[in-house]
DNA sequence: AAAAATGCTGGAATCGTTTCCATGCACGGT
DNA sequence: ACCGTGCATGGAAACGATTCCAGCATTTTT
């Protein structure tokens, strides 16, 4: 063990070799009104005892803990990555500690997460959520300040009707990447979907009905969080319905597995299948072939969110990011299988 | 606003519900001794009060805040998100919240943010060290639990030097793929490493030299943590020196640039060059041509950290966990470009 | 039966900060 | 010369837990 008798120089410490009193130099170190003479003498004796405040006193005082506190599905998701990324970039600005939780995409996770940021008295928290509003409702009445991200919790129960959220243009960029399809002739398109996507599965349905298309619950596939249960529901949607032509996936983590199930049951990209996938990773291009996305600003989104958590002040109540459809190589014209 | 107004129930409350001191409510809840009949009481008024414990005094109390402290060079990149999934993963289990910290690899930063630590007073830290082993000393002098993961800090200065350290066998993969290499025929093999990683540069030159090969100093090519820099030295790799045939990447950022560089300048995987990336990430399999890779145990790696770091005892000084060469398409026999 | 040991219990101190409030001083207006 | 106004200042009271310690009741030992 090293020096672990010496004691931590504390405020009263300061006060002492400052000749003043604890609570000018606690106003000194925050900003508050003092006279120059004494600001300088209590500048001057903090950094001789290089003391350094401690989180600890100030937020048993305040009653809150700083920071922020940051809730996604899974970090290893390259987009919850990205999100997290914007996030802690934002509020490094405000100098503010992120503590970071992963869901998994399950409500009673995410209940247990939810625990733990009360019992830490945080009071900002950035949410992917997982679970239904209401589980969100305690906090929120308990003054927490909560911002969804790249998702509303669902159903929109009252108290969380007004919590801001910053998403990302799913209809546009469903609808763009639906026109698209179409437009190459596509018909059969179907969506493999992760359980709370249903925006996206709504902005789908939605898209090809304007386009005259009939919308078929069957080529809905729904995947759970994980990468298995995200190859199953590719595997199975190629193996059920060979008349599929296009495929759009909700997410990178299913759009690998879209690619990985047709490699293995031998349909071909995008001779047999065309194929986009939501989230524009790095490894899209690399992909053999090179994979049609449709960008989202996840880095943007934890950003954004972050900023209305940390900024006070009147907060918009939706904030939506473009996504963007990015071309590369991965749909083709429809040809029937 | 909602129910600002209502004051958080605390254990005083609970102890004037159950008729029993704080003291004893105290050490019900964490475990103390206490009689049958008392526990139960206050088991049963803090149930019904609905009482949650405030981290906050607990924390002043104890002087120390809960939770572990983490700081990644950069939470996008594949390999640290799984290594800090493995920590949340271990965390979660001990039900110890988590704040991330990303360095971006610099030192400075990396300061700023233990500076972040110290005034939380986090006393439980996993970090993959960026600056070198000076910026630890002071931390660790005040007492804080320190691992290293994933990497040592260097140099080696005194203090650092008995930080426990959990690493991936960098050496043995780094051989197994040199002996993979040469084993094809290659004896002109490059190394594209990033700043840090001057401990796989070591072990790659060691392992040449043992199978006889010179080592070539400027076959050893640098980039800092971004994928500009990465592709910067890819390209200008490969453009410099014709002559390799085989190309070593330090990580999974470095791979996708030379994957992306190759492609740019019309150097064919495997044909041209031999390819084999450190760290196996899930889109390796879906490039062209599916990469060989040497699998890190990323995930294990942030979860024996935090198990180092949370779980009190005698703590072993270094773990190394297994690398493997997982030999996919990228690789093929030495032939002259 | 007295003494010692053991086990529960609750009051009070403590952690390091912020902030309320009372005090004292200087200054300007009447 | 007096009084009100304003500002800088420091003492003390929170904040919500843990934990030391002394007090008491009970049991065990001598």
């Amino acid at each position: 063990m090293h020096g672990a008798g010496q004691r931590r120089t504390t405020i009263k410490d300061v006060a002492e070799a400052a000749g003043v009193g604890v609570a000018t130099v606690s106003r000194v170190l925050s900003g508050g009104s003092a006279s120059a003479e004494t600001r300088e003498k209590v500048l001057a004796a903090a950094a001789r005892l290089d003391y350094h405040p401690s989180a600890l006193g100030r937020n048993l005082r305040r009653r809150r803990s700083g920071g922020v506190g940051l809730l996604v599905p899974d970090i290893t998701d390259s987009f919850y990555a990205r999100l997290a990324d914007g996030v802690l970039s934002c509020a490094r600005s405000y100098g503010e500690p992120v503590t970071i939780g992963v869901t998994g995409d399950d409500p009673e996770r995410e209940s247990e997460l939810i625990g733990m940021l009360i019992e830490q008295s945080m009071d900002r928290v950035i949410a992917v959520p997982s679970g239904d509003g209401d589980a969100w409702e305690p906090v929120l009445r308990s003054g927490v300040n909560v911002v969804f991200a790249s998702r509303r919790a669902e159903p929109e129960v009252a108290d969380v009707a007004d919590v801001p959220v910053v998403l990302a243009d799913d209809r546009g960029g469903v609808r763009t990447a639906v026109e698209y399809l179409t437009g190459l002739g596509h018909r059969k398109i179907a969506f493999l979907a992760r359980r709370g996507q249903s925006q996206r599965v709504a902005a789908f349905i939605d898209a090809l009905e304007a386009l005259g298309v009939p919308a078929d619950d069957e080529l809905i596939a729904h995947a759970r969080a994980s990468r298995d249960s995200a190859y199953a529901a590719a595997a199975g949607l190629l193996q059920r319905r060979p008349d599929v032509t296009a495929v759009l996936t909700g997410g990178n983590i299913l759009g690998e597995a879209a690619v990985l199930a047709a490699r293995e049951l031998d349909v071909r990209v995008p001779r047999d299948v065309s194929l986009i996938m939501f989230d524009d990773v790095p490894w899209a291009e690399l992909c053999s072939p090179p994979l049609t996305v449709i960008a989202q600003p996840a880095q943007d989104i934890g950003y954004r969110a972050a900023e209305l958590v940390l900024r006070q002040g009147r907060r918009p109540r939706t904030v939506t990011l473009p996504s963007e459809l990015i071309v590369r190589a991965s749909c083709g014209p429809r040809r029937p299988r």
